[in-house]
DNA sequence: TATGAATGAGCTTTCATTCAT
DNA sequence: AATGAATGAAAGCTCATTCAT
C-alpha cells in the first residue's frame, strides 16, 4: 500500500529546507543530493516531487513570497498612521537577520536566472509581485499622508513609491558586502528623518 | 624570437569581449571555450593569459571598475553646483543601457560569488571602492550644499548619501525585470524633485 | 530500493580488474574510462566506488598484497625442514609467470609513485610490510637452521634474511627485461645451491 | 650567423641536468617547460635537439650509462685480488648517495616504460648492457677465484655471477623506501662475509 | 638559431537524471 | 513510494608540439 503523502506540502516541504542551502552555496553549486540530505530522504525521491532541478527554484520562490507577505503584513497590522506606516514599513525592509538575508540571496540568484534566460520569467514573479505589491502600498500610503495635508501634494505617488521600495533592495545589497562600513539602522533612521520631516509639505 | 605581445592588454581584451558573454549567461554558463571564441583564440591560449577561469572574473570585475569610474567621471566633469551636479550624478547612474546592463548584470554575479564565498572577498573589492568613492562625493555635494545654504544643516550627510548611492542599485535592478511597468526616467525625475525640495533647508 | 550492492566487494572487483591493465599501460596512461570499460561499468561508476583515480591504487595495492601473501602462504603450508622451507620459498619467490609479472610491474610503478612523491607513503606499505615479514620469516629459518646445527652460528640472520629477500626483486627485474639472455630457473637453482650447500656451516 | 653550437654536447647537457628532474617527479610529471628551465633555455630550444620527449629519455639513458660506468671503473681499478676485486664492487654497487638514488630512479623509470611499451626496447639496452657487463666481470672474478684454489670449483659461475648482479638493485630497492629499517651497510656486509665464506672451497 | 605564444587533444571529475529493486 | 546505483555529457585544465618572428 502506498504510504500517503501530501504531494503539495512535500513539495514546500523540501523547497523550504532548500532555502538556506541555495542562500550558502548558490543554485549550481548546490547539488540534488545536498537539497535530498536536507530534506531527510534520498536522492531519488526528490524526483518524486520535481520533474527537474530547476522546478525546485520555482517552488522555492513561492516559498519565499509567503515569506516576506507575511513578515511584511505582520509590520504594518496595527499602525493607523499613513506616514508611521511608511516608516515601519521602511524600518521592517531594512531589518536584516540571517533569514532575510538568505531570502535576499536566493532573491538576487532568481533575479539573476531571470536576466541570463528569460525562458524562465516564473522565477521573478514573485519578485515583481512583492515590488508591486509594497508600491501600492507605499503608494497608498503617500496618498493618505497627501490628504491629511501631511505630505507635498504635487508628488507623483507611484513613482516616488516605485522608487522607495526599490531602493530597499540596492541598501540591504551594499549593507551585505560591507556590513563592517555601513551602519544600516543609522542609514534607515537617517533615511526615515529626511523622508518623513515634519512641516513637510512646503509651501 | 616569439611573437610579442602586451602580457596586461591581452588580458584586459579577453576579459572585455568576456563581459558580455558573461552577462548574457553568468560566469558558470560561460565556457572557457565560450570565451576564447569569443576572444578569437583557442582554448589553450587562455591559460597563457589566466591561470584559473576565476582569474578572469578578477580581471573582468577590474575593467568594470574602469569602465564605471570613466562613465561617472565624464559626467560629472562640467557641472559646479554641488545640487546640480547630484542631480547629475543622479540622472547619471540610473542612464540604463545594454552595456550598463551588461555591467549590472556581472557586478550582480559577482555581489553572489562573494556572499556564497568570502574566499573571493576580491570580486567585490571593486563594488565596495566605487560604492565608497560615491558616497564620499555625494556626502561632499551635500555638505557643499550645507555650506551654500541651499540644503538643511541637520542632515547627517554620510548617512544620506550611503544611502542615495545604494538605492541606485535597487532602483536599476527592479527596471531590469519589469521594464513594461516601470518608466525609470519618471522615476528618476520624481525622486530628484523630492530629493531637491526635502533637502532644501527650512525657514 | 536501489539495487544492492556490497561496496567493498565492488571495490576490490573493480581494482582487481585494472591490474592487468595497469601493468599493461601504466597508471598514467590507464584513463579510467580504461578502467570503466574493463569493468564493465560506466565511466562515472567507478566515481561510486572510488574518490579519486588514485585510490584506485591504494585499494590495488591491497588487492596485491593479498594475492602475493596468499601464494607464499601456500608454497610453505607442507615443509618443515627450515632450510627446505628456505628452498621453496625460494623457489616461489622465483616463480615468475603472467599474473607475477603484472604485480610486480603495479608493485615497481607504486614503489617509483612512492618515491616521486613522499605524500603517499600508503602505497609502498604493502611493499614495505610484504619484505618485512618475508625477512622475518627467512630470519627464522636461518635461526632454525642454526639451532639444528645446520647453519653458521656466527651469521646475522636479520641482516642476511633482509639481503635475500631483497636480491628476489632485482633477479625478477633484470629477468623481465632481459629473457633470452637469463635463464632464471638455472640461476635460481644455483643460488639455492650456493646458499644451501651442505657441510655448512664451516669450522 | 648562426651560433656555433655542438649539437651532441648541447643533447647531453640538456639530459643531464633533466636527471634530477626526471628522479624528482618521473617523466610524464616532467614538463618540456619544467627541462628547458633546468637548461637555462627557452622551450622551443628544447624542440632543436630533441624531436620529441621520449627522445631526451633516450639521452638521458646513455648519460646514466657513462655515469655508471665511470663509477664502476674507478672502483675496481687498483685491486688484484679477485675476491677482493667482487668484495668491493659489491661495496661500490651497495654505495647510495643522492646521485646514485637519482639514477637508480631514472633507471627503474626507463624498466618500467620499457615494460609497459617494448617498442622502447633502446631505453633499457644501457640497463642491459651494463648488467651484462658486470655479470661478465663477477662471473671473472669467480673463474679466477677458483684458478686461485680460493672458490668452489662446483659452482656455476654465469649464474651466480648473474644472481649476484641482480640482487644489487633488489636490496637498493627496498633501501631506499624503508631507509629507517634497513641498513644497507650492515646488511651488505653481512653479505659480502656470508658470499666470501660460501664461496671458499671445501677440504 | 632561439624563442615563447598558440593550439587542441585528452584527461579527470562532477552531477542531473534514470531506473531496477 | 522510496531509494541509491548507474550513467555519460560536459567542463576545466595541462602540456607536447608547432610556428611566426
Amino acid at each position: 500500500m502506498p504510504k500517503i503523502v501530501n504531494h503539495e506540502k512535500m513539495r514546500s516541504e523540501i523547497a523550504r529546507k532548500a532555502i538556506a542551502l541555495l542562500a550558502k552555496k548558490g543554485f549550481q553549486a548546490t547539488t540534488i543530493q545536498d537539497i535530498a540530505n536536507a530534506a531527510g530522504v534520498g536522492k531519488g525521491t526528490i524526483y518524486h516531487y520535481f520533474r527537474t532541478k530547476e522546478e525546485i527554484l520555482l517552488v522555492v520562490s513561492n516559498e519565499l513570497f509567503y515569506e516576506m507577505e507575511r513578515s511584511f503584513g505582520a509590520a504594518l497590522l496595527r499602525i493607523d498612521d499613513p506616514l508611521d506606516k511608511m516608516a515601519a514599513l521602511i524600518e521592517e525592509a531594512m531589518h536584516v537577520n540571517e533569514d532575510v538575508e538568505n531570502i535576499f540571496i536566493v532573491y538576487t540568484e532568481l533575479w539573476l536566472i531571470n536576466v541570463h534566460s528569460h525562458k524562465y520569467q516564473d522565477f521573478v514573479g514573485v519578485i515583481k509581485k512583492m515590488h508591486h505589491d509594497l508600491t501600492a502600498l507605499v503608494s497608498n500610503m503617500i496618498d493618505a499622508g497627501k490628504n491629511r495635508g501631511r505630505w507635498d501634494r504635487d508628488t507623483d505617488s507611484q513613482a516616488l513609491a516605485c522608487y522607495l521600495v526599490s531602493s530597499f533592495d540596492g541598501v540591504i545589497a551594499h549593507y551585505m558586502i560591507d556590513k563592517e562600513k555601513i551602519d544600516i539602522k543609522k542609514v534607515t533612521k537617517e533615511f526615515i528623518r529626511f523622508l518623513l520631516q515634519r512641516g513637510a509639505p512646503r509651501k
